[in-house]
Order: structure tokens, then sequence, then C-alpha cells
DNA sequence: GCATTGATTGGAAACGTTTCCACTCTTTTT
DNA sequence: AAAAAGAGTGGAAACGTTTCCAATCAATGC
């Protein structure tokens, strides 16, 4: 069942059909009605590759994300697809594990399918490199900071990691903690995990407490397993903290574990908190307390820019969206002590 | 840059450039190495609509995801992504919610991408209904058993959950439990839900122990909350039960924090058994017995049988793959009480 | 009435492939 | 030496759309 069917059935031309499927003007309402009336009787569906192939582009907007399993992009995903499916583009999702770089993917993606946008979930600003200019579309990260980035096609939406970290480290000093031992992301491969890092360092600094990132510091992927061998490690070196920050639950799931292992309880030993605020944090026990990002929104107004972007040609931004502090069972309050 | 250039600049006509391409016979070696490089040279990229407009099917996969944010699906997808890349076919991945219906969103898709077959990541049986039949490309459904279905092109490769379900009862049997309540999904929505139900009770018939489904089941969706209001429900209603088993990790988790608010402890009041082996379940505290299921597995003979199906038109199969039981700390041997 | 305008329609070209058929050389067979 | 077979290649048709241009027809203005 093919156009040209659908011309024969009614009596028009293609090109008629064609102008009535697509509700261009210059097409009666007569025969408006009399084509999509048959259109819908035979069950026609138009085929994606001719219309695409004719026009140049496609009508889909791809999604690249990086990082499989992860919960928030999980939502965020749904979101994207829940906002997309009310408009006329299509999703085009592509899939792929930490170790690939997502600029390549994403350029080999745009030369095959030549989607109108792309979203990434994830990923570093340091894959953004030359490499990318060849995508000339409108592109919108999200959950990554690039506003550093030297690209006119790039906008992103981000909570404000610096932010998140300064604050989380705040509330725990507000609960007396002196020395808190933090657990992160390599801060030379992920803007996130940068930002993060030096949130909390403004945060120590405007109390005057000391921080030495060697001794403090323990980076790795945001895993359970990398954050339970963070803690291992933090631990085993001797160092005195009463209050762990990871900047992702997963990696303070895995913290926890490993000071359980050590004899050492949450919150009764050492406080922890976390950040991205997974459904998962209030079923736990002790809950852990986190920074909620807002993912729904995240997603969100990341297609928004990006369908403004591809609509309106309106330049790239960033932005951020609000985040929440979720104190939780796993925060206690301590005597401050008077260390160094 | 299209074929007609490549021909152009080689010299040779856009039917051989094709079939150099394409890595057909009847092209002389000489012809093949001077395509292939000014391919590789003018970093040529063939049109995907084109070739599959002509080509009249696609070399896509469509893979229905249902169940957003759900780790063995992200484990399974990514296993699905890499065993696919090393083929010649293209993945197309859709995602949807827990309320739509993947067989539905399946038709769609497949009128309008014609791929050559479909991998389906959970849904419930009772999904394909006659609305399948339109789908007539090898398809198999993974972590669902299809094989009561009357679809004689749908496969399906699970884990036994009957086996899975009463081989977990009867290691909580052997470590002296007597009561075992157990939490679920809705047995007459979802089949594996109801295999492994039925799993329970052929372990407790097997043993003479009591076991009624209005007093010591409960059903949910496989989620940390519905894990805990079915717990708290439980417990409320006043059941005693010294064990609780729960047909998905999640569940198991949201159980233990609601045992917990009702000043029970795992394992020493009560001993709790999950059932997916969630990479998670090692870093809680205590660790989450579990029975774990192999995602890799399960992914790659799905894709496997799917590939075989659509290359040499072998009639579906119903497989499953082994699971594990793994014994943690959740789980406590008690003295045997001679209770009904 | 005749030219002008605007709305509607028909028809053909073009998008970038694949594939089929025909053709030209070689090589092999008889 | 002629015929047959085979290897390699060129060229055109076809896939199902969109879009442009030309054509038709009615209505409007002079």
């Amino acid at each position: 069942m093919t156009i040209k069917d659908l011309a024969q059935k009614t009596g028009y031309a293609v090109g008629t059909v064609s102008r009535a499927l697509n509700g261009h003007p210059n097409v009666s309402p007569k025969a408006r009605t009399i084509i999509l009336q048959a259109a819908k009787e035979s069950g026609f569906q138009l085929n994606t590759n001719a219309k695409q192939l004719k026009q140049t582009h496609s009508n889909a907007i791809l999604v690249v994300v990086k990082g499989v399993g992860n919960e928030l992009f999980s939502e965020m995903l749904e979101t994207i697809q829940r906002c997309v499916a009310q408009t006329r583009y299509q999703l085009l999702v592509d899939y792929m594990d930490e170790d690939m770089s997502e600029v390549a993917r994403a350029v080999r993606l745009c030369r095959e399918r030549k989607p109108l946008g792309v979203i990434f979930l994830g990923g570093s600003n340091q894959n953004f490199n030359k490499d990318f200019s060849a995508i000339d579309i409108p592109c919108v990260v999200v959950t990554n900071n690039a506003s550093t980035l030297p690209f006119a096609n790039l906008s992103s939406v981000t909570t404000d990691d610096r932010e998140v970290a300064r604050q989380a480290i705040e509330t725990m000093i507000a609960l007396g903690h002196r020395r808190i031992a933090v657990i992160g992301g390599d801060p030379t491969i992920s803007d996130t995990s940068r930002l993060r890092l030096e949130g909390c360092m403004d945060a120590f600094r405007a109390h005057g407490l000391p921080f030495d990132t060697a001794r403090d510091y323990r980076a790795g992927r945001y895993s359970w397993h990398n954050g339970y061998e963070a803690a291992q490690d933090l631990i085993r070196s001797g160092s005195r903290f009463t209050a762990i920050f990871a900047a992702a639950d997963v990696m303070a799931v895995g913290a926890i574990r490993a000071l359980w292992e050590n004899g050492l309880r949450v919150p009764r030993d050492v406080s922890v908190m976390g950040v991205d605020g997974l459904p998962l944090g209030s079923y736990l026990v002790p809950q852990l307390a986190t920074v909620i990002q807002d993912g729904t929104a995240l997603a969100k107004r990341g297609v928004e820019i990006l369908l403004r972007s591809i609509e309106e040609g309106t330049p790239a931004c960033h932005e951020t969206v609000p985040f929440r502090i979720a104190r939780r069972e796993s925060l206690r309050r301590i005597q401050a002590q008077g260390e160094t």
C-alpha cells in the first residue's frame, strides 16, 4: 500500500495525496477528507525511508546514552520519550558503553541517519574535541556542563554540580563534621566530577577546614564497586573522618558496605551522603541522605531547548535546574571537635 | 558524497561500486581495492534510507524494552548491543512505559521500519493477542516464557522461573524455615509471576508445608516501593513468618526496609531472599541472598536464536538458561519449629 | 467580455541505492 | 578453430516519497 495506490483509489494524483497527508495548504477540504479517510481505511503506512531519502533529513532526534544501567539516565530517557512522543519527531536511541566515545558514535550516526538534533545523556566533555565540529545540527548535553566548550551549536542543561557539592558539604559541616572524606569521579576526565570536587573545596575553604585531595579524595567510576573500593582505600590509608560525601548514590552504597565491613556503622560512626536522589535511597537501611537531581526536569528542559533550537534556530544556551538536599538517616549530628 | 561521486572518482560504474561496497562476487580484486580505498579516503557514508528503500526491508533488529530503569534489562541491552555490533545488523531500540502495550508498539514500528526481527525485553504474555499476528518476522521474547503462545514465529529464552522459585524456597526450608511469606508480581498478569508463585507452591507442597495465598502472598509491581508495601501489608496482617521470599531483588530491598521499620532485623528476625542477582545485592548490608539470573546469557542466547531464525529460517524454539543460587548474609539458619 | 488573480490539481523529476540484464573479453571445451 | 562458458563491467530501471512547475478552472476587477 503506497501513495500511488492511494492516489489510484481516490482518483487524485500522487502529488495531491502527498500534500493532503502532510497537511500542506492548497488542498481542498473535500480532497483532504477523502484522502485521509481512504488512508485510514486501508491502513496506509508511509514509507519512512522514501520520505527521508527525498527530504535529505529525517525527522528523528538522536539520543546518545552513555552509561548503561544508570537509573537516573533511565528516568530521563523515559521523560524524553514521553516529551518527544507528543511532537512530530521520532526518537532514535543509541546505547553505548562507558569506554566508547559518544562523539565518534554521534558523528557516525548523524551521517547515517541525518537527525535534526542530538541529545547526549552523560559522557564527558573531553570527548567533545574537533571531531564534534562535523556535527552542525543543534545538540544538547544533559547532566554535563558544556558552556566552556567552543561549539556554537551545543547547549547543555545541568544541575549546578559545583553548588550541589558545596551545599552537601555545608550540610555535613552544619551537623558538626570537620573531617569529611570525598569519593567521586576522576576530575581530569569528567567535568561533572571536577565541578563537584571544586564545590567541596569551596565549602571546606569557606570554613577554614583542611582538605587534601591526596589524603581525603578517592576517584573511580560511578558504580557500586568503585564506591566500595574507594572507601576501603580511605579506611586502609588510616585517614580519619567522621563523614563521607560520595558524588553519586551508587558509590555511597558501596562505601557504606565497605565501612560496615570495617566495623564502622552508618550513621553511628560515619555519616554518609550521596548525590542523585535515586529512588533506591529511601528504601535502604539507613535511608541514604542525598542531593536529589530532578531527572525529569533535566530531561524536559533538554528536549525543550533542543526543539526550540531546531524549530526557531535559537542559539545555544546553558541552563541549570534546581536540586534539593534530602537529609536522611545516613546523616548524624556530632559534637564538633576542635581538630585541625 | 554518494555512490555516483565515488563511481566518477574511480572511473567505475555505480553498479560496480555498489557491488564492491557490498562484497558481492563478480568484482575483480583490483576494482574492489581501488573502490574501497577511495571510499575510505573520501569518508564516504552509505545512505541508509536509499538502501533500505530499495531493499524493501531494513537490516535492523528491533528491541522493544518494557520497564524503564530495570537494571537487569540494562545489562541485557548492553549485551545485545555488543552482540549485534559484531554483525551486519543495526539495532533499533524502542523504550516504553509499563502501561503501554509492547505488542501494539512493535506492530507499528514493524510497519514503519521493517526490521528483520524483534527482541522483546520484558512485557507480559497477555499482550500477545491476535494483534501480534500482524508481525510475521522472527521474534524472541527474553525473560518471559512464550511457549504457550500460539505463534509460530515467536521464540523465547528464559530462566526456568518455576524452578528458580522452587529452589529458592527449598534453600530457605533447608535452613529451617517453615513459615515463608512470598512477595511477587500479579500472577494473573505476568507469566513469570505465575510460574514463580507455582514454583514456591511446588516446594511447599513437597515438604507438606501450608501455604495460603491470601495469607502468605502479596503481589505488586517489581519496584522498591511495591516490595515495601507488600511487606508492610504482610506484617500488619499479623501473619507470622521467619522468612520472606521476594520474586525480585528490588522488592526484597523494599521489604527489608519495611521489616526494619517494624523492628524486625534481617537476618536476625527474618531471612530474606530475592531473585535477579542485581549487582547492588552484594553491596547491601546485609548482602542480599538471591537467585542470580544470567542476564548476559539470556541476552546472548536471545540474539543467537533470533539471528539463526532470520538467516536460516529455523523454527521458533523455547529455551532456558541456567541460574545460580547465591546464599548471602540476608539468610540465616534457624531452629526448625514443629509448627503446622 | 477580457485580463488577472488565486485556488486546486496533475505530472514529472529527483533523492541514493540495489539489482537485473546485456555486453565485452578471456578462458575453456569440443 | 569454433563454440560455450565464465568473469567482470556498464547502464538503466525501480524503490516510495516530496516538491516544483505547469495546467486548469472559477471568481474577481476593469
